[in-house]
DNA sequence: AGCTCAAGTCAACGGGCGTGGACATATAAA
DNA sequence: TTTATATGTCCACGCCCGTTGACTTGAGCT
């Protein structure tokens, strides 16, 4: 019944985004390669053609927003209020920007045999060592670390868990009390106070 | 083939026991029945017979250490110094105490639908509450979930992500920073600096 | 026009899953 | 010893999954 038109490249780029949007909402295991082609208007058996295999769709999708990441100006010096904007961010699956994204797609799939190694790897990769590199010091990558804690920790708890004790009160103070947070984990001494 | 003695009561234990060291481990979706079974040394109807189902056997698995968490003499004094000691614990999956268990526990599952509701319920009941609970002064719960963010947030890294940059240098420091966070993101005054 | 090959569809496979009903057996009562 | 019931096993069903190979059809070239 009504083949498609034929256009490799952007059945490809279809096949990709409504992947994208389905590992966004849900896990690595609980996204079926029928769902996908089925969003994208397509038969399953292309996924095999192609990206080889559910692992290499996962792994395409994780590679396709690559770099966006920190990319847009972020400095030293604007790392603490840029990571308080993104845990603080009310995301309602549409104004999302993306860096939450991708952050939400590695978190979500972080758990899934098949998918952990891909997923590891992008998160060095893509947001633990662009965090690490870009402050300095000692100890960067476990100061990185201490500050993705928070982004994270917050970030599922919103999301996944569906806790949002943050937005009940005001966010002003929210806001206030985790800038003073990622600026002491990012700090270089064990006490900063920084700016 | 040599069927087991009978002792329903111990069964169910051995069952109970075995999902919950399958489920430390892996997902809700990624644990089968017959793995769980197996390891109990039991065929896998005896799940629906004692349990329903496997979201039965679930939800009992995290109501079966229940209150455990914090009853251990934590006041609203020592809570920070013991969030920090479970989050720069090592843990390798022997030394585990029951608390960080639950904790992964929840974690593993949090983006399985169908154990969804009931990984959200745990948590609020059994993590959330009780240390909301055990702080006073103006909204607890934000309090709370700020601290515990940075908890989530670093089991996950250290366990999920296997990103272990807090042990690759002194563990001195990072409790010391870890404190610090965990005081001022419990802490009333939006910069306090308690003790 | 006719030809050709990429692009897309279709049907089926092998396998794992959770679940339920029919059957076997050890234990405890009579 | 016989009987009854809780306890445990076996088997198969139905479903969904990822993957594959054979087939069909469109687009582009000559």
């Amino acid at each position: 019944m009504s083949p498609r038109v034929k256009n490799a490249a952007a059945t490809r780029e279809a096949m990709l985004a409504s992947a994208g949007r389905r590992f966004l909402q849900e896990s690595y295991e609980n996204v079926g390669l029928r769902d996908i082609a089925g969003d994208a208007g397509v038969d399953v058996a292309l996924v095999s053609r192609y990206f080889g295999s559910k692992e290499g769709l996962f792994r395409e999708v994780l590679r396709g927003s690559k770099g966006e990441w920190l990319d847009a100006g972020v400095t030293r010096e604007t790392l603490p209020a840029w990571l308080t904007c993104l845990a603080t961010r009310v995301h309602r699956q549409e104004d999302d920007r993306q860096d939450l994204e991708r952050l939400l797609l590695i978190l979500r799939s972080a758990s899934s045999p098949k998918a952990a190694r891909i997923v590891h790897d992008s998160f060095r990769e893509n947001v633990l060592t662009p965090v690490a590199n870009l402050i300095d010091g000692e100890d960067p990558e476990m100061r990185a670390s201490l500050a993705l804690s928070l982004l994270i920790g917050s970030t599922i708890l919103r999301t996944i868990m569906e806790v949002d004790a943050f937005s009940t009160c005001d966010v002003a103070p929210v806001r206030e009390r985790m800038l003073s947070l990622f600026k002491s984990a990012l700090a270089q001494a064990p006490r900063g106070e920084a700016a």
